[in-house]
DNA sequence: CCATGAAGTGAGAGTAACTGTCAAAAGCCG
DNA sequence: CGGCTTTTGACAGTTACTCTCACTTCATGG
């Protein structure tokens, strides 16, 4: 239950070159992060309150809004995003862009792999907490952001174009409820094909008509 | 500037048969709701406090929480969804999808061309709050769900079908879209034009290549 | 190695959005 | 009119979040 596995401990890569303030930086925002995981799911989530979390961080309350501008941001930051616009823009260019996309989110599948529990109680709280799906939507609408941006550059368009625009958040829609659809099952299902099946009616436009 | 146009004062229709008890009911809801356009309107949204709203509306903030639960539900909840999903249902059986979902969206815009103020600031606050953005999409994808279960039912599917789903959200997503680029462009372009280019989009799934 | 500056932390006071309770007021109905 | 139900307002309480200021902790250049 404490044994939940840590995001982004130091590795030996980042460890050495940083100075303490850095190093420590990072533990209180993971102690931080912990502290909240650990409490919500004794808990659950309302009743986890801003204090508490700093108390068992050993923290005082404004450093947790120092690090976290709400409680929801506890639960839902993460790292992932700007490596899966990096992955996105490392793809050949002459590649079909529904192959570029089934890849990286592919890619984001394995990277939750690692942290299961983690993914596991924000679809959890995506699903049961109101604030956290609002706080959730609103942060996928700015990967979408992102997203067009990386799909205008490749396609050659303005960022500010209305098609690109529409496509990506329709997309990000799509992913969005794949991910509401697999936590209302229990989270028993294989995200994966899930995804791939998603995917699928992206492509093809409407499911009009199953023979 | 307090000459809004009120979203639903008693037309004939409604007005007679309603006890007096409803009729104040509703008197108070929109006093509640044009008080708080009022007021965002002079000092904007974050300035404005519920205690305002209350005094300004002559009722006490107990009545304004029992009205709405939220300060972003005073904004943005409307009573037109319902009808959109009655529209769609009421739609011929065989008419193509894309045609109906043309048709319903087409409605809207008219519907909400009679509020033309209401719109705007929803749309300008949707750009500008936060808060209101994150209710917004939550509310649209309730919205969702809903639509899906009317495309569910005609297309012969189960309600809970990944596939339509999926479908309608990611049409969800990209109508939201078209709303913040109108926004953003300060309003001034065409909403139905935007709207229709979004539908071609979602139509004929990628915008893979131009010509 | 220590003095000076910068960055991070904690304590406390304050605001405002909610929640729940209870008694008074207002519409309802025989 | 008189009892019954619904609605309202007053009030107290909780909690997320903000701001300010004094204090500690790290960085660094002499």
């Amino acid at each position: 239950m404490t044994s939940m596995t840590p995001v982004h401990t130091s590795s030996a890569a980042d460890g050495p070159r940083l100075g303490l303030r850095e190093r420590k930086k990072i533990k209180t925002r993971t102690a931080i992060r912990e502290a909240t995981y650990a409490l919500i799911e004794e808990q659950g989530y309302e009743a986890t309150t801003i204090e508490q979390i700093a108390e068992r961080a050993e923290v005082s309350p404004s450093t947790v809004f120092r690090y976290f501008p709400t409680k929801e941001d506890i639960v839902l930051t993460d790292e992932y995003d700007p490596l899966m616009l990096q992955e996105l823009r490392s793809r050949p260019a002459d590649e079909p862009w529904t192959d570029s996309v089934r890849y990286v989110v592919g890619r984001a599948v394995q990277m939750s792999d690692q942290d299961l529990e983690v993914t596991r109680l924000r679809a959890h709280l995506m699903n049961q907490v109101p604030a956290v799906r609002a706080r959730m939507l609103e942060t996928m609408s700015v990967t979408g952001r992102m997203l067009a941006e990386a799909v205008a550059e490749r396609a050659g368009l303005g960022t500010d174009d209305l098609e690109v625009r529409v496509y990506t958040m329709s997309l990000i829609g799509g992913l969005a409820e794949v991910y509401q659809y697999w936590a209302e099952g229990g989270m028993r299902e294989d995200l994966h094909g899930l995804l791939d099946r998603a995917l699928t009616v992206l492509e093809q436009g409407f499911p009009a008509k199953k023979p």
